[in-house]
DNA sequence: ATTATCTATAGATCTATAGATAATGC
DNA sequence: ATTATCTATAGATCTATAGATAATGC
């Protein structure tokens, strides 16, 4: 049953990409079993790619901050202003309320990852690769000041994490729609999405 | 080992409050024999008082949420405009982000709560108070449209949960603090926390 | 020889229930 | 007689480990 060098690698990265799917959909509340089952491996092979399921944790978490942190990058054919206006919607999405498993780890797992070491670690790391990255965005749009472009990012960014959890707290009430229409109609954010 | 109705009711009370304060502070994974413990009585004894766990939880987040709104209401000898203050400076404060047990059950709960139904609908209701009060504070102020308000008090309010939970997200790292300065800086907050 | 995976299980949870006990309330 | 609480436990988890198996890699 043994697997090459890297059919092994190959099953660590399914392990990670399905644990981060599930631990977003459902929390952390979610075992390994179904974990790797979900990933077709039986659980007790579990020990051999990592050494606790905290430790796989804080790899999905540091591993699904830092794409979302590059798709702030400005790239070929992709100005700091086209990145971070797409984010934005994308963010402030129904789409993105509606499917937390490709979602912000922060909005999805922020709340209870925080408790544990490892994973908080991983998690300000994250925190502070997207401030950075949206930060630059930011400053080298209209806003002249790197200072105030920095507080603006933060106050963004945290405000766009409260919208997608107040979002998915509500279950299906008007709230849900009203509390992501309430924040697109901020003039920071009109900003952004209107250029 | 009975204990009088009144008695009883006390038991069931202290049994909500005792919850309120753990779920909050470590998340749905409290199981109820801490809880019970915590409230001096024993695990066996939760089912006289309650249908499930989820029915605990749901009691637990209408409760809190209920007290959270009332504090919003003007009183004698506190005007709209300075129990919204209050509130606002609270909320955006490292007090509110260390002493999660007696704080938002939004920014605590709302990822993992709105999981289930009977939750989920608890913290739509109390989502709905607390914004219809604050908008009312927010009309009684400056604000001269009152669905202009009630947008503004929606996008506040979800802001202000974000800031919560990525400053607890970030463990003790420099963005815990920068994060509710941010927020406490933005102009719509400044109104508010500078009059 | 090494190792990725599997089966099986130990040990520690957790929710919920059953039945006993003892005090209240009629 | 009713009932609030207790002790005890059933049944279902969950993390982690032990040992077997079979394929890789030297």
């Amino acid at each position: 049953m043994r697997k090459s060098r890297e059919a092994a690698a190959e099953s660590r990265r399914n392990i990670v990409e399905t644990a981060a799917k599930l631990l977003r959909e459902r929390g952390l509340g979610v075992g390994l079993a179904d974990i790797m089952a979900a990933a077709g491996l039986t659980h007790g092979g579990f020990y051999r790619h990592f050494a606790s399921k905290e430790a796989l944790v804080a790899e999905v978490l540091q591993q699904a901050l830092d794409e979302k942190a590059e798709s702030l990058v400005a790239r070929d054919g992709l100005s700091a202003q086209e990145a971070l206006k797409a984010y934005v919607a994308l963010y402030l999405s129904s789409a993105h309320v509606d499917n937390p498993g490709k979602g912000c780890p922060i909005a999805a797992l922020g709340a209870v990852a925080a408790r544990s070491e490892e994973t908080a670690r991983a998690l300000a790391a994250g925190a502070e690769k997207l401030a950075a990255n949206f930060a630059a965005d930011l400053s080298g749009g209209s806003a002249g000041d790197p200072v105030e472009a920095r507080r603006r990012a933060v106050a963004m960014l945290a405000s766009m994490v409260g919208a997608v959890v107040v979002a998915r707290a509500v279950g299906d009430s008007p709230l849900r729609a009203e509390v992501l229409d309430a924040l697109r109609a901020e003039p920071a954010f009109r900003n952004i999405l209107e250029n």
